[in-house]
DNA sequence: TCTTGACTCTCCTGTTAGGGGAGGCTTTAT
DNA sequence: ATAAAGCCTCCCCTAACAGGAGAGTCAAGA
């Protein structure tokens, strides 16, 4: 019969440790003194200690642990945790992955302006036209354009909330003359369309790699740059056509530099 | 201004992650209407969420992130938590590594009757004889001999607590006759040598890799193979001789098969 | 103008596997 | 006998929120 602080010491665990084991019922002492309330162990007990710090050590929580003991479905429980630790790794992975990349950039420039964040788009319900432009000022004169169109059309529309609008980029590459783009703009539900705008569904997208951009459109390609060396870097690849959802700008507000702007590129893993 | 639902859809985080980054200080609403407790943002506020969302996840703590938007020592803390990232990598490629060797194991019996616990063994003191014995049988004959011979020469002497008696192996192979062995029983101080017994410290072991044996002698064999192969599937190699501590056996219990002995093999990563 | 439903607020509790410490009893050693 | 060490229970703490209760607020439709 070991006391607590000795049977502790005999597996190299704390006190602390056994005591919330006796609370949990996961391992209960030999015997218990009813009027002092101390805690005796047997070495009869080691082994069930010791198997209990192995499977900790393994990374399987207390209630997997009782599962384990009490022999249920001992193959099931070890397969679980077997993918989970596949997925913990990783996740890991893709971390130092991001991690590397940025001490990288820092060194280049320490003024780390954009952070990509992974997300899901959800599925939208837009109306779009698309069209080849010849320049980018071309393109946000008309827009307005755009919105009385469809109003005509469709008295009672409603933006959806968040508002989303952006454009889909269709050229695979970088061009700033003659390009081919899709404006759309997020609403509540398909309405009618006209000889150029056409409502649609546009399907959810499970992961985008996503930057914000703030300051005038002029500097977009910085962020484009830093964006797909990112998506490279951290062994994705872009899955569809790049959005670019404006968010801040001339409508709302004056000062170019204040203009906000996110651009989204569908990923999957390379 | 969005008031928090909308500002939690935009950037695809739940109101109470904003409302406990609020309570943090990490990012403070733009304004807070006094009388009726609601939280405003504004778009301006994006870039700093955004930000943040990247930062959580690469996996920083929400301290960490703080310190990073302060600007204090970010390459530091990017260093820092690169470090970690690799260490948790490689501890759960350890744990995979068990997984996938009790899964195996598993397949061929299964009850899993050796569990391999990690752990350090501490700096000793012993009096230990070393000596060829021709059979096991002969080896247990004369441990109480040895227990009379040095309490002769050391009255007071005292055992350590708790009890830590065991043997060393020192050939490095399976033997059944002719074995060096040697005796150790742990004290609490040097005492006086005798002709065949010598007092001494024993270094401490960083990592030895452990299993309880429950049972007679004659099983032993089993036990060794399972933590021999146990310490090659898991990319160790044995750094010093095996120990075998005696913990339950004739002197305290009357059925073999209640005896317990615990095998400690000194590892270190291959 | 009233109502209804969607939003928002604060406050409380719960999550893991124990750690730290206070205040008080028990055992062991001198 | 006394002191030191060991043990007990009870309470609060962790990180980053999630869930829910109960109450107040806002915008739109009747």
């Amino acid at each position: 019969m070991y006391r607590i602080g000795l049977f502790s010491k005999i597996n190299k665990v704390t006190v602390k440790t056994l005591r919330y084991y006796d609370e949990t019922g996961l391992l209960k002492p030999a015997f218990v003194d009813e009027e002092t309330g101390y805690r005796y162990y047997t070495s009869g007990q080691l082994p069930a200690l010791h198997k209990i710090i192995a499977l900790r050590q393994i990374g399987f929580s207390i209630d997997e642990i009782s599962a384990i003991l009490n022999g249920r479905n001992i193959a099931g429980i070890f397969e679980v945790r077997k993918r989970e630790l596949q997925s913990e790794i990783e996740k890991n992975r893709q971390q130092l992955a991001q991690i590397t990349h940025y001490l990288e950039k820092m060194k280049e420039d320490f003024n780390m302006n954009y952070e990509v964040v992974l997300k899901e788009l959800p599925e939208v319900i837009v109306y779009s036209k698309r069209m080849i432009i010849p320049n980018y000022d071309y393109y946000f004169k008309i827009i307005p354009q755009i919105g009385e169109e469809v109003a005509k059309a469709n008295p009672g529309l409603k933006c959806a909330v968040p508002e989303y609008c952006f454009v889909i980029y269709h050229d695979g590459e970088y061009k700033d003359k003659d390009i081919d783009v899709e404006y759309c703009e997020a609403v509540t539900s398909i309405g009618n369309d006209t000889d150029t705008i056409k409502f649609k569904k546009i399907d959810r997208v499970p992961t985008a790699a996503c930057v914000l951009h703030k300051g005038p459109y002029n500097t977009l390609g910085n962020a484009y740059a830093h964006l797909f060396k990112w998506i490279a870097d951290n062994g994705y690849t872009p899955s569809d056509n790049p959005r670019e959802s404006y968010i801040d700008g001339i409508w709302n507000k004056e000062d170019e530099n204040d203009w906000l702007t996110e651009l989204q590129v569908p990923i999957m893993k390379k």
